[in-house]
DNA sequence: TTTCGATATTTAACATGTTAAATAATTTTG
DNA sequence: CAAAATTATTTAACATGTTAAATATCGAAA
């Protein structure tokens, strides 16, 4: 029997607030933002992540898995899984490199083009209303200070 | 050297380049900074996840479990499964509420309150090291930017 | 050439994200 | 008051995140 309605406690601020973190402001922007998003992929049928992927490779292909791996931002073992639905799909092709038989080639397959085109104008319209809904000049200057940020890992 | 390239793909930009690309933009530069801290925390054995819900508890307990998603950013079902790992480490505690047998009081507990002691000073020492490369004028506004697009939701 | 270290991808194992549905308790309605 | 709608939490099922290890192949050195 585990209740003990214990005091309230409201501790010294040894961190900073949650709602002032940056990791958690990052996190819960990026869903206000993906939640516009979502629905549209759903109803085509592809994950965020698969999405992400199809469009590397639409912008690019071939490319090997590391090099869509780092454009995507996923992992390789989440793309290992993602490639092989996508190509079982035929979303996406799949092949290998003569010299190296280690690397895979990925690129984007015509059923995948296709996709892009029917999910495109949705999507831009998406981003249009957020861009417009925070401001033009609000949206470069996020754009610039999260570049800011992603290159300070280098 | 990697082979021949087959006939490489450059599609007209239906859509904004994905180095451009806001949801994307806020990924990486969350990894960015995540990565830093992701160490610190798995050397205390806990998930980035699982340190929210510590950190939440820590601000304020206790917090019904709906409140407590809300704040940490956490879906219902992961925060059920982080609830169950974190209260057999017997770094939170669960209780219920008289008057409403739906609900589940969480509460920071004292091996939790250690733990938050422990992870501080080098959690505050990484945000100000971002800070500082990033620019503390730079920091305060990007926040500021990303306080704005979290709003638009409401 | 053979061996050893490095590289590319995959597999494994477990935690979390995500959506839908199930449970259980409360509140609202008729 | 009883049935229906609502709310809080959990369970289920599958995809992805994450770290470590396994595989396979390549390249460099002995």
């Amino acid at each position: 029997m585990p209740a003990k309605p214990s005091p309230a406690i409201r501790s010294s601020p040894l961190l900073q607030s949650t709602r002032r973190s940056l990791p958690m402001s990052l996190l819960r922007a990026r869903e206000v933002v993906m939640a516009q998003f979502r629905p549209i992929l759903a109803q085509h049928g592809v994950s965020e992540q698969q999405w992400r992927v199809i469009r590397v490779l639409g912008e690019q292909s071939p490319l090997d898995a590391t090099e869509l791996a780092e454009r995507a931002s996923i992992l390789a073992p989440s793309l290992t899984r993602i490639i092989k639905a996508l190509e079982e799909r035929k979303l996406i092709t799949r092949g290998k490199v003569e010299g190296d038989g280690r690397r895979v080639m990925l690129s984007i397959a015509p059923k995948g083009q296709v996709l892009i085109s029917k999910v495109s104008p949705e999507s831009s319209a998406i981003y249009d209303e957020v861009q417009r809904r925070i401001g033009p000049e609000r949206y470069e200057q996020l754009l610039d200070l999260l570049e800011t940020l992603i290159d300070l890992e280098k």
